[in-house]
DNA sequence: TGTACATCAGTGAACGCGCGTTCACTGATGTAC
DNA sequence: TGTACATCAGTGAACGCGCGTTCACTGATGTAC
C-alpha cells in the first residue's frame, strides 16, 4: 500500500540522479562521495539508502540515466537537416570540452566504467546500444544494422579526441585536436553514409 | 655530498614508478592509495616522501614515465616493415584489452588525467608529443609536422575503441569493436600515408 | 468533516576503515683520518 | 687497514579527515473510520 505520493519520491530520486550525473562527470566516480553528493542534492547522507541500495547501484543507475538523456539529445539533433554535422561540431566544441559536467558521460567516465563492477558495465552496454542505433539509423537508414561498426568507430574517435583535448595542457594543441577531430569525423561519416 | 650510492636510490625510485604505473592503470589513480602502492613495491608508506613530494608529484612523474616507455615501445614496432599495421593490431588486441596494467596509459587513465592538476596535464602533454612525433615520422617521413593532425585523430580513435571494448559487458560486441576499430584505423592510416 | 493511526522519506550521529601526510627513529652506508 | 662519524633511505606509528554504510529517530503524509 503506497502511503506517500509516489511522485515526490520519484522526483527526489531523479534529483539525486541528476546531481550524481553532474558530479561524476566533473569529479569522477571515485572522486565523488555519497555525503557531499547528497548535500548537493539538498539532502543528508542517510536518505541515500531510501533510494539506492549502494553507491555501486547509484553508479550503474546514473550511467543508464545519462546515456538515456544523451540518446534523447542526439535524436533532437537528428531531426534537423545536416543534423549529424551539427552534432559532431557541437561534440568537439570548446564549450563541450570545458563543461564535462553538462556533457557526454562516455567521454568523462569511460575508463572508470571499464574498471567498474559487472552491474556498471551492464548498465553502460544497455545504455550505449540505443545511442548507437540512433546514429546508425542516420548513417544507413536502409540497413542500420550494417552501420553499427562504422558508428562505433566514429564514436570512439569523437570521444577519444574530446578526452585528449581535455587532458592536454597546451590551448593551441587542444584547439587543433578538436579541429582535426571534426575533419576526420566528418570524412569518416561521409565515407560510410548511404547517400544513394 | 652524496653519501648513499645514488644508483640504489634511483633503482628504488624506478621500482616505485613501475609499481605505480601498473596500479594506476589497473585500479585508477583515485583508486590507488599510497600505502598499498608502497607495500606492492616492497616498502613502507613513510619511505614514499623520500622520493616524491606528494601523491600528485608521483602521478605526474608516473605519467611522464609511462609515456616515455610507450614511445620507446612504439619506436621498436616502427623499425620493422609494416610496423604500423602490426602496432595497430596489437593495440586493438584482446590481449591489450584484458591487461590494462601492461598497456597504454592514455587508454587507461585519460579521463582521470583530464580532471587532474595542471602538473599532471603538463606531464601528459610533454610525454604525448614524442609519441605523436614518432608516429608522424612513420606516416609522413617527408613532412612529419603536417602529419600531427591525422596522427592525433588516429590515436584518439584507437584509444576510444580500446576504452569502449573494456567498458562493454557483451564479449561479442567487444570483439566487433576491436575488429572494426582495426579496419578503420588501417584505412585512416592508408588514406594519409605518404606512399610517394 | 475531524481525529487517530500507520507509513516511510528524510535526519544526523556514529561505525570501522583507508586516505595522504608527518615525524621521531633506526641502521646500513660512504667518508675522513 | 681500522675506527669514529655524518648521512639519509627506509621504518612504522600516528595525525585529522572523508569514505560507504547503519541505525534509532522524527515528523509530514495519506488512509481509515
Amino acid at each position: 500500500v503506497a502511503r506517500y505520493g509516489k511522485a515526490q519520491k520519484e522526483a527526489t530520486r531523479q534529483r539525486i540522479l541528476d546531481t550524481a550525473g553532474r558530479r561524476f562527470k566533473r569529479d569522477g566516480i571515485d572522486g565523488s562521495g555519497v555525503a557531499t553528493l547528497m548535500a548537493d542534492a539538498g539532502l543528508t547522507n542517510g536518505a541515500f539508502y531510501a533510494h539506492f541500495s549502494s553507491k555501486d547501484d547509484l553508479v550503474a543507475t546514473t550511467i543508464g540515466d545519462q546515456l538515456r538523456a544523451q540518446c534523447d539529445q542526439f535524436s533532437q539533433w537528428a531531426e534537423q537537416p545536416a543534423g549529424m554535422e551539427a552534432a559532431i561540431r557541437s561534440y568537439l566544441s570548446e564549450e563541450h570540452r570545458d563543461h564535462p559536467e553538462d556533457g557526454c558521460p562516455s567521454a568523462a567516465l569511460l575508463d572508470e566504467i571499464g574498471r567498474g563492477s559487472p552491474e556498471v558495465k551492464r548498465a553502460y552496454t544497455a545504455g550505449l546500444l540505443p545511442v548507437v542505433e540512433a546514429m546508425a539509423a542516420q548513417l544507413h537508414p536502409g540497413d542500420p544494422q550494417a552501420a553499427h561498426g562504422p558508428v562505433l568507430s566514429i564514436f570512439a574517435q569523437l570521444l577519444g579526441t574530446l578526452q585528449l583535448s581535455r587532458a592536454v595542457d597546451d590551448p593551441e594543441l587542444s584547439r587543433r585536436l578538436l579541429q582535426h577531430g571534426i575533419d576526420t569525423a566528418l570524412s569518416l561519416w561521409a565515407e560510410h553514409a548511404d547517400c544513394a
